[in-house]
DNA sequence: TGAAGGATGCTCCCG
DNA sequence: GCATCCTTCA
């Protein structure tokens, strides 16, 4: 079933070129040696096609060479190709890799994430509903900060409200579609607390809308109010884009789904000018003037789904054949990446999901190398497990680059780098700690956007004091009072700096903000109209910098990390230089979307020789010769924070999939039997996903028996059954009262898992609930529920179980029966 | 106004 | 264990 194909012309695919006989297709050089469903995803042409693509299964390569086929058969013009993907960086290869495949003519597609899409569309019509082309994106670290102050200002703290709290209901809520004055609609008013949050929501947006900006959840839910308010807006890039391809549907959230909802509705021909742009498309002429909806591909696989945390909807997929009736599906279930010791490791633990389709990957690469197990004692002693490792498979040739160490959260990082640093081992840290969230390189940036966008007092106010002027609160607050009398912005005050009614030297210190802050703006946003060359960048930034003072306040100080932030702004004007070498056309606008966007350092260069270190969630989208799972353990992963939301462990169980399946050849698992946080040193349990995968699998170099016992090294191990809670009066240091390890029934009674898996998702239909009903659950026993909250399919059950203690559930999917 | 020092709380994941 | 916040004092 897998055999190569020759260009098979398959049913539809034959319909897209009436003409061309079989074999002498134009895109037939991109349908070699694709397997059968590959190649109906590449040549199905249609109103919609949901490609379910199982992990390592191609669907890279599916996307592209799709693209690739409807550019080459003429079928589209770059121009009307939308591509979403998850990041930047895959936009940036996808992107290389059509371009491989057709040459220069790829010019004009639009690939990119949402935001970035986004971003796009609205410095084109930002001025439809009250923004300008020049607007700010706000990270997340500037609407806290905003909101921070919002939160003292209502006195909210009163009400237990932080910004931290503010901002994430926020998040939700936009993700979700819904603005200020819609939530107050559902809300219940007559809760203070509640009343509170929608004032701060209000003015928090009325603050964005002031300031000019957007922050990240609004570049796409006000997209998609822009195109509700303005169909004709919308119609325009109805029209525009004729494929709309998106990649990672899983992770979508409803804002986004909504987007791409708006984005392949059909265009009502009110104005019959519209087909002029659309040439290619053929219409009947005596029909009604409409141009039918864009057609839509998406690719997702919800055993990924990984981003449920921040609004990501799994519905999104599982129900796109009810959104789009009549939609092909194409599964690809053959992996090409990894052994088959691998997925039957992976397969094994992800079958434990309940709500969950049953999908199988399949190889015929064979079984390859038996999957390494370790246990520490220490996260250190881990990470000096790893490194060995490492170095042991460099001798053997295997390049570092091809080397890859995951972890749960960030904080594990550090032990592991103390350890490689020793080891020598070169390594680079993928996300982590942002460059572009680093104070000096924040305050440079909001030099830059005091110039490119004066209205955005958030940021003029950063640079008030930066360097220190001798402005304080004091100062700050006159200023901005100032500017309320007059009804000009804070930034157009500081230009009347005797008039404040300060201190002499405080006005001198103002006077030379603004005329540095004039000075740059002639140079990046000429007032004869002309506009700045991209290198404008470079030398507005630096003589933002310069001038300032910021630099020399830098050099003259004695703190030693001052010389570590002198080489950040070094860094970052280097970035300037590279982004005009490869932005003719740029703009100061486009430079600061470009580092709004890209969050991460790391795009710079793999194929530099290091081992990459990132988290679980970073990995997704990548693969590996050799992949080090690190700190398997209950509570890291799964999440000790996941446990108590609903779908959660479900979650970390798909990440846990994620980590697994970017393995080529080697998979090495490790834990520590103590891990140290927050200062303090705490006993590890192995993790329960450990449990799941077939102990054959898995040649244990240190089993956390083995740790247990202290080198009594019988395989009995992880696997073996534990004496109920004893703890066995050792005074050993790891004494198995430091180690319980997860309850089990029986040692390797695989059997025990696979009545667990349901053929299908499971649904308990609209099963009831209320306040004192008894329940019985397949995991965490019996239970009474203490309240239902939210509605139809998203219904919660919140249930106090008899030995499990409080958890919420889904009703609708949970594995619960009502006694 | 700003430096120094202590108290606090936090950390799960991302564009 | 660390960064950030807050108070205190010069």
């Amino acid at each position: 079933m897998p055999d190569p194909i020759k260009p098979v012309i398959v049913g539809s695919a034959a319909s897209a070129r009436p003409g061309a006989p079989a074999g002498e297709r134009p895109d037939a050089d991109l349908l070699e040696g694709l397997n059968r469903p590959q190649l109906e995803a590449v040549t199905y042409r249609g109103p919609a096609l949901l490609i379910v693509a199982g992990a390592g299964s191609g669907k890279t390569r599916v996307l592209t060479h799709r693209i690739a086929s409807l550019l080459r058969t003429r079928e589209a013009y770059p121009s009307q190709i939308l591509a979403i993907t998850f990041t930047n960086k895959a936009a940036g290869e996808m992107r290389e890799r059509v371009q491989h495949l057709i040459g220069d003519s790829a010019q004009g597609m639009w690939i990119s994430t949402f935001h970035s899409a986004c971003v796009r569309i609205l410095r084109r019509e930002a001025q439809q509903f009250g923004f300008t082309k020049s607007f700010t994106i706000y990270d997340s670290g500037d609407s806290r900060a905003l909101l921070k102050r919002l939160v003292k200002e209502h006195e909210a703290d009163a009400f237990g409200l932080t910004p931290a709290g503010v901002q994430s209901r926020i998040s939700k809520l936009k993700n979700e579609l819904a603005d200020a004055d819609s939530y107050a609609r559902q809300a219940n008013m007559s809760d203070p607390a509640e009343r509170v949050f929608v004032e701060i929501f209000g003015a928090y947006q009325s603050a964005l809308q002031r300031a000019n900006a957007f922050d990240f959840d609004d570049l796409i839910a006000q997209t998609v109010y822009l195109f509700r308010a303005f169909p004709h807006v919308a119609d325009v890039y109805r029209k525009r884009f004729r494929h709309i391809l998106v990649d990672e549907y899983q992770d979508t959230n409803h804002a986004q789904y909504a987007l791409i909802h708006e984005l392949t509705r059909p265009v009502q021909g009110s104005g019959g000018d519209s087909f002029s742009s659309g040439g290619m498309m053929i219409f009947e002429p005596e029909t009604t003037p409409e141009v039918e909806g864009a057609s839509l591909t998406v690719v997702g696989d919800s055993d990924q789904s990984i981003y449920a945390f921040r609004g990501a909807d799994i519905r999104n997929i599982t129900e796109f054949e009810r959104d789009y009736p009549g939609a092909k599906v194409v599964l690809l279930e053959q992996n090409y990446r990894s052994t088959q010791t691998i997925l039957s490791a992976a397969n094994a633990v992800i079958a434990n999901n309940f709500d969950r389709k049953d999908k199988k990957l399949w190889t015929d690469v064979g079984a390859g190398e038996a999957i390494v197990g370790f246990t520490g004692y220490s996260q250190h002693d881990e990470a000096q497990f790893v490194a060995d490792e490492i170095e042991a498979l460099h001798r053997a040739s295997v390049p570092y680059s091809q080397m890859a160490v995951f972890y749960r959260t960030n904080s594990q990082s550090r032990a592991l780098e103390e350890i490689f640093i020793r080891a020598a081992i070169p390594y680079k840290i993928m996300g982590g700690t942002k460059f572009y969230d680093r104070a000096e390189i924040k305050d440079a940036l909001a030099y830059v956007v005091a110039v490119a966008n004066p209205a955005d007092e958030l940021a003029v106010r950063r640079i008030l004091n930066r360097p220190r002027r001798g402005i304080g609160d004091v100062t700050e607050t006159s200023i901005a009072r100032f500017a309320a009398e007059r009804g000009i912005t804070f930034r157009d005050a500081l230009g009347h700096a005797p008039e404040l009614g300060v201190g002499p030297k405080i006005q001198a210190a103002i006077a030379q903000l603004d005329a540095v802050l004039t000075e740059a703006t002639e140079i990046m946003l000429p007032s004869s109209g002309e506009i700045a060359p991209p290198s404008s960048v470079t030398e507005g930034l630096s003589l933002l910098l310069n001038k300032s003072g910021y630099m020399d306040a830098l050099r003259m100080s004695r703190d030693p990390q001052d010389e570590a932030r002198l080489e950040n702004l070094d860094e970052l004007i280097a970035v300037t230089r590279e982004f005009a070498r490869n932005n003719p056309e740029g703009t100061i606008l486009d430079f600061l979307t470009e580092v709004a966007l890209v969050a991460d350092a790391d795009d710079l260069d793999d194929a530099s020789g290091t081992v990459s270190l990132m988290t679980m969630h970073t990995a997704k989208g990548l693969e590996y010769d050799a992949v080090f799972v690190t700190g398997v353990e209950e509570d890291l992963i799964p999440h000790r924070i996941s446990a108590n939301e609903p779908g959660g462990p479900q979650e970390e169980r798909r990440l846990f999939y994620v980590a697994l399946t970017r393995a080529r050849k080697r998979l090495h698992l490790s834990l520590a039997m103590t891990r140290a946080q927050f200062g303090e040193v705490s006993a590890a349990m192995p993790s329960r996903f450990l449990q799941e995968i077939p102990h054959d699998l898995i040649d244990w170099r240190q089993s956390p028996g083995d740790v247990n016992s202290r080198g009594g090294m019988q395989s009995r191990a992880l696997n073996a059954r534990r004496p109920g809670g004893g703890s066995g009066g050792s005074g050993k240091r790891y004494g198995d009262d430091l180690v319980p390890l997860p309850r089990r029934e029986k040692s390797g009674d695989i059997a025990k898992f696979a009545n667990r898996i349901p053929a299908k998702v499971r649904d308990n239909g609209d099963l009831q609930l209320a306040p004192g009903d008894r329940i019985r659950h397949d995991d965490f026993g019996e239970g009474r529920v203490d309240a239902v909250t939210g509605e139809g399919a998203k219904r919660v059950a919140h249930v106090r179980f008899d030995s499990a203690g409080a958890k919420k559930l889904l009703i609708k999917i949970a594995p619960i029966v009502k006694l």
